[in-house]
DNA sequence: TTGATTGTCTAGCGGTGCTAGAATTTCTTG
DNA sequence: CAAGAAATTCTAGCACCGCTAGACAATCAA
């Protein structure tokens, strides 16, 4: 049955042309543009089409959001693999956590910041699930007597933070280099000093 | 000519009713839910006299935005005055970050989440001007020897970043103060100790 | 070749933010 | 007090949105 296969191929092509589309034209003219109609058009399919690859418009911003997902762990553990100690990993994986907010901001909206129903607890994709693998790779090492998985979730925080209010535009652009050094100064302060309570 | 001073007074009564209405509805169901003829029909009138007071729907939440802005600084105000020590002071006061994002939550997207032109640099509104006033008033103290406006953006984006995810429902519910907990611990890290470079 | 099945499209529903122009109310003035 | 002017409010509708039922075309099985 090869023509089946050859169909089913056909078939998940599509399914990453749509989302594919729906990110390149969100990170052009942001998410507001993306509409279902705009949508179909440039991958030159009805709108019916989009609704049998997904359940709605909401469904293929997560799929757009997972597959940021996949490249910030990527990202962050490129980065985490070219230092050689634990601060160094912190300040590369931080960069590079802030760096994907700046370059893919739809996609990251996407993956945090609109309103979306992934699931992000115990039963995440697990695409999402690697992420947090990764932050806990970076962060764990820093937790000292703290519970490593929460300290990891206040880590990310952090730096979430700041890469949220960096792009919003509500910090000064021309401190970010200043802000994550001393993120990463102050996320380090407790590293290794046995400071307690 | 109090009668003019009257229409002002009407006017401004249904400006704020507008703001009133629309924030209420959010909290109770969601931005998705406040549409131009729900809210027009709540206030009781029709949809145009919405636009004699604000140029569109994103200006309406523009408004409950930056009355959050008020709210939110007034209660760290709040817990700042009621602490006598600097640890305690940024504990209360980060509380009551997370709580308001809690408390708020449709407030609290209108202000930091949902795409919003309000400028924040230095020529924001006062009222956002002010809130920033009274992070720095928490964060300053523990700059050290980091500059202390740029300290204060990356003290204000972690407790903002731990709202935010906590928010969302991406981290667990029942490690909140735990995290609370650590994030002030790793705040006060390097305070008083000398801790450089 | 024919009939069923699968895939795709056209057309349209109910909703949105927003606005032009009609209708009404309110004020001013003779 | 009445009538014209000015300000205010409403009705009606535009262009767009996400989404879907049902018509149509292509593909497969007999």
């Amino acid at each position: 049955m090869t023509t089946t296969t050859r169909k089913e191929r056909e078939r998940a092509a599509r399914h990453q042309l749509i989302i594919s589309t729906a990110r390149e034209l969100a990170e052009a003219e942001g998410w507001g543009a993306v509409t279902t109609r705009k949508l179909s058009d440039r991958i030159e399919y009805s709108q019916p089409v989009l609704y049998s690859h997904f359940k709605g418009k909401r469904a293929i911003m997560d799929a757009v959001a997972i597959e940021g997902c996949e490249e910030l762990a990527a990202a962050m553990r490129r980065a985490r693999q070219s230092a050689d100690n634990t601060e160094d990993a912190l300040s590369a994986a931080a960069g590079a956590y802030m760096d994907f907010g700046r370059r893919c901001p739809a996609t990251f909206d996407a993956m945090f910041t609109l309103p979306g129903d992934l699931p992000f607890g115990p039963d995440a994709p697990q695409p999402l699930r690697d992420a947090f693998a990764e932050l806990y790779a970076v962060f764990a090492p820093l937790a000292a007597h703290r519970d490593p998985t929460v300290f990891t979730e206040v880590g990310w925080s952090a730096v979430h933070g700041v890469a949220v209010l960096d792009r919003g535009g509500r910090l000064p652009a021309e401190y970010t280099e200043e802000r994550l050094s001393i993120l990463v100064d102050q996320l380090m302060a407790a590293f290794g000093t046995g400071h307690d309570s």
